[in-house]
DNA sequence: TACCTATTGGACCTTTTTTGTCTTTTTATA
DNA sequence: TATAAAAAGACAAAAAAGGTCCAATAGGTA
């Protein structure tokens, strides 16, 4: 229930990979398709969607590619999510906020509000920079554990 | 994105006419359908989940129908919810817990984690009885409002 | 200019999930 | 037995997910 979609793995996964790369550097899709693991014509795509949103900038013709278009350090996990899958809305109710034909007074809409308030708290709370650094230092460092 | 489908919408409206009936009282699907709005053969589906479940007893032949099988204030929307949509589970990642292929010691992972631990903390809190309650008093009342 | 390289945009496609319907069967009551 | 209701299962349309393919465009390079 309430997944992630594939597109948002794979929309992470990339643009991990660009906030591991070296400052300025061009990655090209194939390249990034690769190490991500993710179905080249797909992640174009997701890329152009990127670009779009401004997170990523890219660059065409030879040595062109695709590189993180601000600081990974100021590039939420909440901005990237939302840039391929849209507003966090666990509830269709919540799009039009009070917009909701039958039981406008019941308490399940604030309900889902609160779980999306939590859930854009979390992923706003998260930056590309710390989950793109990892790797060493394993587990369970800097960003504690909830449950 | 991360939207409850409608299946889990009717749901909770359903929960939420038997929890209003007087206890005992047994449902007809037509009675609940048309009140809460869902298509009687579907909320039929619905209905027949939720007493494979345990959450409401049904009854066949005339005279029959459907109640709750338990006290509205022992039932929390967190059981609703999976009783009909399955697990809370944002990320595919955490289905195996640690099943992983790739990036298994990323943060990501962690950060999702969180963010279930949230979900379903919330959805536990509240109990379809309180939900059920609502009408009178309107708004922000015993339940408060994080955000 | 011609050519190569790489992203962009759009059309298209397949599979899966959602959102149902319809029919038959079972169980209970009058 | 007839009637009333839920249960079960097959079926189907519509939407979303998950891709593919190709022509166009923009930028380098010889």
């Amino acid at each position: 229930m309430m997944e992630l979609t594939r597109k948002g793995e794979y929309a992470i996964r990339a643009i991990l990979y660009l906030a591991r790369q070296p400052t300025g550097r061009l990655s090209l899709v194939g390249e990034i398709a690769g190490s991500a693991g993710v179905p080249r014509t797909f992640l174009s795509k997701i890329l152009q969607q990127f670009t779009r949103t401004g997170l990523v900038s890219s660059f065409r013709g030879t040595g062109g590619g695709f590189t993180l278009a601000r600081d990974p350090a100021g590039i939420t996990l909440l901005e990237v999510v939302e840039a391929i899958e849209g507003p966090v809305l666990p509830n269709r109710c919540l799009v039009g906020e009070g917009t909701c034909e039958r039981d406008g007074t019941c308490r399940v809409h604030e309900v889902w509000g609160r779980v999306r308030d939590e859930m854009v708290s979390i992923l706003a709370g998260v930056t590309i920079e710390e989950l793109a650094r990892a790797r060493e230092g394993s587990a369970g460092d800097g960003l504690a554990k909830s449950s």
